[in-house]
DNA sequence: CGCGATGGTTACCCGTGGCTAACTTTGCAT
DNA sequence: ATGCAAAGTTAGCCACGGGTAACCATCGCG
């Protein structure tokens, strides 16, 4: 899985966070990216079993895309949470929470988390 | 300027602490690229003007090739020493400052030096 | 019924950044 | 002087991940 990947599985997921049905216009039109490019991503993710696509062209994670959606954008949070605390403006935190919650290990993340909760405010 | 390329510069850099000489061939050894490879990256950084390579193939990182070098190699410290400080093994953490050091703003890099700083131990 | 807008896909281009294979160049050692 | 080893480059392959242009399919509306 790469990181671009991993952005559309966190899109659709927060997508369908308010919308009750997500297409790939919609991703597109979220992450700024043209129809094909999309098209493509999405085809990739689909053969990986990352993503099922019903007749209509409504887009739904499996549960193996879910997890990793689910997985990164629990990242996002608790990355954002941490840069504001010490002094980030809440748009660059979100900015760099995005880049960053795609190259931490698993390790890292870890204890950031836990470093998060121990000193909660 | 890319990360791969940001990450040739920080390399040239650390190798030149220790060796008085480097060549292409030390930045390929110590990545564990192929030499086309490094040739080409290094091809690349000498066009935009942040390296020179004199006629013995011996690398000079220019002002505007250092400055990254170092900004990178700060970099790497200060996350480095955070994800210590809160846990993460030295060996993970750095490997995670390696690949943070390229993503994160100028804005969020100075508040997390400043948080390093404020709570020295 | 037809036409246009919407959504999706196909085909193709581009730069990046790895790779191997093969060539050149240089310098040292026999 | 030969001849090998080390360093670098050239050419060409590949996947990724953006982009356009153009095409197809469907659906709603006049």
């Amino acid at each position: 899985m790469q990181e671009s990947g991993e952005m559309y599985l966190e899109t659709i997921l927060i997508l369908s966070r308010d919308k009750d049905a997500v297409r790939a216009i919609d991703v597109g039109q979220k992450m700024g990216y043209s129809k094909p490019s999309v098209s493509r991503a999405l085809g990739r993710l689909k053969a990986d079993g990352y993503l099922l696509v019903d007749g209509s062209g409504y887009l739904r994670l499996t549960d193996k895309g879910s997890a990793i959606a689910e997985k990164i954008y629990e990242r996002h949070h608790v990355l954002s949470e941490l840069l504001t605390r010490i002094g980030v403006s809440p748009e660059t935190a979100a900015e760099d929470a995005c880049r960053i919650e795609h190259v931490v290990s698993d390790e890292t993340f870890a204890a950031i988390k836990r470093h998060v909760k121990d000193h909660a405010q």
